[in-house]
Parts: structure tokens; sequence; C-alpha cells
DNA sequence: GTTTAAACGAGACGGTACGTCTCGTCTTCCC
DNA sequence: GGGAAGACGAGACGTACCGTCTCGTTTAAAC
């Protein structure tokens, strides 16, 4: 009936659900990992996971905020082109990378059928990353780099959602060259003339 | 053991098994629905359709491969622009309807754990209908109203992209608005100069 | 793995599946009760089963010692032969009342393909029953009122093997007059002279 | 609908399909083996045997029967209870081979459940062994060595039952032993003062 | 320092769906 | 038209997880 008391919440069996979550996560893969093998794993009731998390992908999501933190800074050497390539070089990495790309693809798909996980994914996850690139964009705006009659969150969509296309399609492999054909196109358009 | 026969195959129950997975796909939504379910609704053993396909996302593939056919043709009416955004517009809408947006939406999640169904999704589904676009997309070029220095299939890419984005990722809204920008800011750097 | 813990055992579910299993037994034929039936019947889930039963001639098995208890002692009024013809005439009502002829048909048959069943048949209904009669048999034999150059155990074997007989080869029903000639027969050559 | 016609029947099948049958209850044993199992073995069309054999227990008795003929004779050496002796060692030795103490279990425990099956077995193979016996048994009436004011066919089954009782209660083995010790008390008995 | 109530580990429970197996029927094509 | 081959509807099999529900057992705040 009533809510758990978070204060008698016992820090140990959190940490471990998390890394429990995390490593099967990365052993298996994303649709594999059951509640019941996080319990074992983790040496935990399930109640314990039901208490706190209303899903796998809630786990997940907690886990990977956790453990992220920070590291989500834009750099600023003042080319806007270069700093983008730079950012954006990372995100090719996390997709190409077996581990990370299990837990990115598999909470998007957990996210199609649960309102809830699409939301955490966009306020967690996205929407941060999404903020700092588009902060990023406004100084090269004011600046004079970027046309500045459209919104940087609508450019910052234009240069990531390609990446996510191929990686959740799975066209073509995401990679360095499909960067530099982004960026080229983008900004044939959107450097100011 | 050895492959059934397909030349023995029944096929009015291939379609009531298609039909019943359509139908439940739509009751309720593709996470929900279950080979159980599909089987019963469609009055026949399980064991025909474990016969046939492998998944129920094989089932739903089939059946929207088996239902869609044609349709798929490009217009071309001379304004490469106004040729895309009628196009694009119908995936717009196929993405708001709650019904296809179900499909859709399942069988990109289930590709994110199912390489079998990541593939038939692309040859199947997303191929086809880039060939399209990339097709009028190469007249353009030819006429002189598109880059030509760059593939067909990356401006592909990078059209349909921002669409999925929203689709998949559920930030916003995909919408015709939408459309209008991705639109403006790639023609911007896609007309030759 | 592990086994399950007897002791967190909930008794309710165990009397449901034992009752259901026996009611069940009753409406139809051993051969057609089925694990999935009783776990209907009795409100249950399957898994409650077969955590604790291997089979379901095990479940009426276990049912049928925990109905029956008691009952099995044998009467001594001093006149074996009546003695023996009172106990006999019970096994003779039990063979031919069609819901208990069910259970021990069923049970004895499905023993021939399983000795667990076997092994279970014997330690737990046969032999406690013969033991009763053979210990009544041993009084009528330091009594002198049998022959006591045979084990009371092989006198028993004699006496009940026809009733068995007949009951499991279908040649003829077993009834009271097949009773009087073995007794007759047997008691020919056990009276001592 | 109509009954298929005997006269056009092919007598190859049928020998496929009961070698197949005997075959496979040797390997595994009664209840493993499958209609399936036979049609495959047997390079035959299931329709093939349903159209003649209504289960696999009617397939392995017609086996049985065309297999088995004759060796029925009863010896007659004049000495009533040696011929006994003779005739039932070899029932204690089938009882006691693995392969046809697989056989026999295995069909009387379905005619448990089928009376057809029941009716078969003692048609066929009980009741021919019985009459066999009981004539032996008359002789010896006739001559003076046995009882004459009980039916033979009474005799009979005092003298088999405890067999079958061991055989199909799985109590203790049956051997030579039993069968002296049913003998001499039988005979105790049934020999005339 | 005890009390005491909530969180905990463990895991049994009622369920649902899984993918497999066998049943007995139906269908197709071959001889 | 019988037979081989095998697809079919049906439904039980035994397993895996689901999410809920007891069980004692810590454990940390309240007394």
């Amino acid at each position: 009936m009533a809510e758990p008391n978070p204060d008698r919440r016992n820090e140990r069996s959190r940490q471990a659900i998390l890394t429990a979550a995390l490593e099967l996560c990365q052993e298996q893969n994303f649709a594999k990992v059951t509640m019941e093998g996080i319990a074992k794993r983790a040496g935990v009731g399930k109640q314990t996971i039901y208490r706190w998390w209303p899903s796998k992908a809630a786990i997940l999501l907690e886990a990977l905020r956790d453990r992220a933190r920070a590291s989500d800074d834009f750099p600023d050497t003042g080319d806007i082109v270069a700093d983008l390539r730079d950012q954006m070089t990372q995100v090719v990495e996390v997709f190409n990378d077996p581990v990370s790309a299990g837990y990115n693809s598999g909470l998007i798909a957990a996210a199609q059928s649960d309102p809830d996980i699409a939301k955490a994914i966009v306020d967690f996850i996205v929407q941060p990353r999404v903020e700092h690139c588009a902060n990023r964009l406004k100084v090269a705006q004011q600046a004079g780099q970027v046309r500045d009659d459209v919104a940087a969150a609508d450019i910052v969509e234009l240069l990531y959602a390609p990446l996510y296309y191929r990686f959740l399609l799975h066209t073509r492999p995401v990679s360095v060259e499909q960067l530099d054909l982004i960026l080229e196109l983008a900004f044939a358009g959107l450097t100011p003339r």
C-alpha cells in the first residue's frame, strides 16, 4: 500500500542491483536480462527490486545516470564544426561499442512500449545532451558562425538524427565518414552567406 | 529436422495468421501480442505458426509486406522539394497514426535484439523506399536542381532521419512543421550555387 | 537447481491439488487426467505441482495415502477363514467400485513404465496391507489353525493374487464367489492334518 | 467414411508396421512408443496406420499374435505337476526377459484404460493359454490325479495368478522358487485324499 | 539499551506464454 | 483407390519469468 521510506533504504542493495543489471546487460543483451536474473546476481530479494523500480529498463536507466555523470561538457575551441565533430565522434564510438550499444538500443526498444521509459530517456539522457550542444551552437550563432534564424535545438536534431537513424534501423554502420558527410551537408546550408 | 514443404502449405491458414497478427497489433500493441493469441485468433495450431515463422515480428513483417505492395512510387512533378514534402508527409501521417505507429515502433524495437528482423526491415521496408526516393533525387540532380556531388542515398538519410529521430526517441511529435524545417535546412545546403 | 523448502509449503495448495486430482480421476479416468487439468481445477500454478510431485501418479498416490489412513487393521475373531473372507471382501468391493477401481488400475498401469511409482505402490499401498494380513496369519499359525511351515507372506500372495489377476487382466469379474473358491482351495492345502 | 477394403491392403506395409512396432518396443519401452515413431520407422504414412488399427496397443497385439503362433501345446508326460512346472517356467522366463516383459506389462497397462485392448488380450493371449492348461488339468482330473470337484479354469487361475501378481505389482521378482511354492501349496489342497 | 517497525534475503505462489511434442484428421500427389 | 508424405487444428507437456505474497532476519531510528 504505502510507499517505502527512502531513508531506510539499503544503499548496498541499490548498488548491487545497478551493478548486476549493468553486468548482465553486457554479458547477454538487454532483451535477455530478467528481473529474476538481476535479483539472483545481486544477491537480493525480488521484492527489493520491485519496491524501488517498476521495470528492468528503469534500473538500467538509473544505472547509466549514476555511472555516467558529467563528461557531457561541450568543448569550445572557437571552431564550431570541429567542436561538433569532436563531440559527435564520441556518440559514434558509443554506438559502435558493443557494450554501450546494447544498453542504448535496448532502452530505446523498451521505450517503444513503455511511455515512462520513453519520458525518462528523453529527460535524463537525451535532453541534457541536446541542451549542451544547443548552448554551444547558440554561442556560434552569436559569433555569426551559424545562421541565427534557426532554433539551435532544431540544428541539433538535424545533426544527430542521421546517427540514430543508422544505429536503430541498422541500414549502414554508424561511422566517422558519415559524420563528415553530415557536417558538410548541414553546414553548406547553415553557414550564413 | 527437415524443412516443411512450401508447396503443401495451406494458404487459408497463412492469411488467417497474418490477419490475426495485424488485428491484434491494432487492438493491443506489438509488445502485448503473443504467438498463442495469434494462434487462437486465427483458429490455427501453434505449430503451424512456428513451422513458417520464427517470431511474431516475422509474421507482422510479412503481413505488412503482403498488405502494402505498390503505393511506393515517388511522384515527379518536376519540383523536387514539393515532391519530397508530398512523400514525406505520408511518412509523418504513418508515424502519427496510432495503428501503424504501433507496428512500426514495435518492429523497430524487436529489431534491436533480433538481427534477422533488423535485416528484414532494412531489406523489405526501408531499402525499397529509400531507393524510390533516391531515384527521384537523381533525376533532380541530373536536372541541376540538387548538388550532384553527394550520393542520393545520403541525402535521403539526411531528410528522413529527423522524422525517425522524433518518432523513436519521443522527444517531440513528428509533424508537418518539422518537415518544412528539414527541407528548408537541407536545401539551403543542397541547392547548387 | 536447489530443492524447494518444505517448511514454506502452502498446505492449502497441497490439499487443493490432491482433491482436484482425486475428483478428476473420478469424473474421467486416470489416463485422461492431465497436470494442466489438475492445476486449473485446483486453482494453482503448474509450477506448484511440478515443484512437489514428479507425475500425476505421484499426486494420486499421495492423495490416496492421505485420504486412506487407518482402517487397515485386520479383524481377529479367532476364525482365520472368516476373518480373511471379511477382509478380502473389502478388496473385492474396492475392485468393483468404478471410482476406486479407476485409481487402482490407473496407478498400477502407470507403475509399468515408472519404477518410482511401482516402488511407491509397493511401499505405501501393498506392503502395509500385506503385513497386516500376514500378522493375522501368524497368529493363526501359532494357534495351529494354519500350516506353519509356509511363510505368512507367501500365503497372502496365494490368496490375494487371484483377485488382482481378474482385476488387471479383465478375464472375469472379481466377485465374492471367487473369494469362496480361493479360500476353499487354499485352505484345503493349508489346514494342518 | 466407408470402411477400407481389406482386399486391396498392402501386405508389405502391414508387415513393416508390425515389425517397426516390435522393434521400437524393444529399444525403448511401450509407453514411449508413438504412432508417429512407428510410421517413420516403417516408412509408412500415418493414415495407413490409423486406417487399420485404432491404437498402438492394437498394433502390438497383432504383431505378437502374428509372430507367436503355435508353440502353446501343453506337454503331457503323465506327471501333472512336472508338466505344470515345465509350462509355468516358460512364463517365468517371459516375465523375466526385459524385452517380452516390456510388451506384456505395457499391453496390460494399456488395457486398464482401453476396454478393447483388455478384451483383445483376454481373447487372443490369455484365454488360449488358459484353455491349453485347463485341458491338461482335465486329463489329470480324469486320471484321478487332481480333485475333480473344482473347475479346471479356476485351478489355472490359482496357479498363474501369483506370477502375474508379482509381475504387475513389482513386489518381488517372479522366480522358479516362487513356482515351487505355488505348486506345493496348491497341490497340497488339490490332491485327492 | 531496549524496543519496534520497516526494509531486507529468500523463495513459494497463481499466472501467462513459451516452444516442443504427439495426437488423429485432412490434403496432395504418386502408383 | 490405397499408400507415402506430411501439413493441419488441437492441446498437453515441462520451463521460464512475471509480479505478489508470505516468511523469518537484520538494522537503524525512536523510546
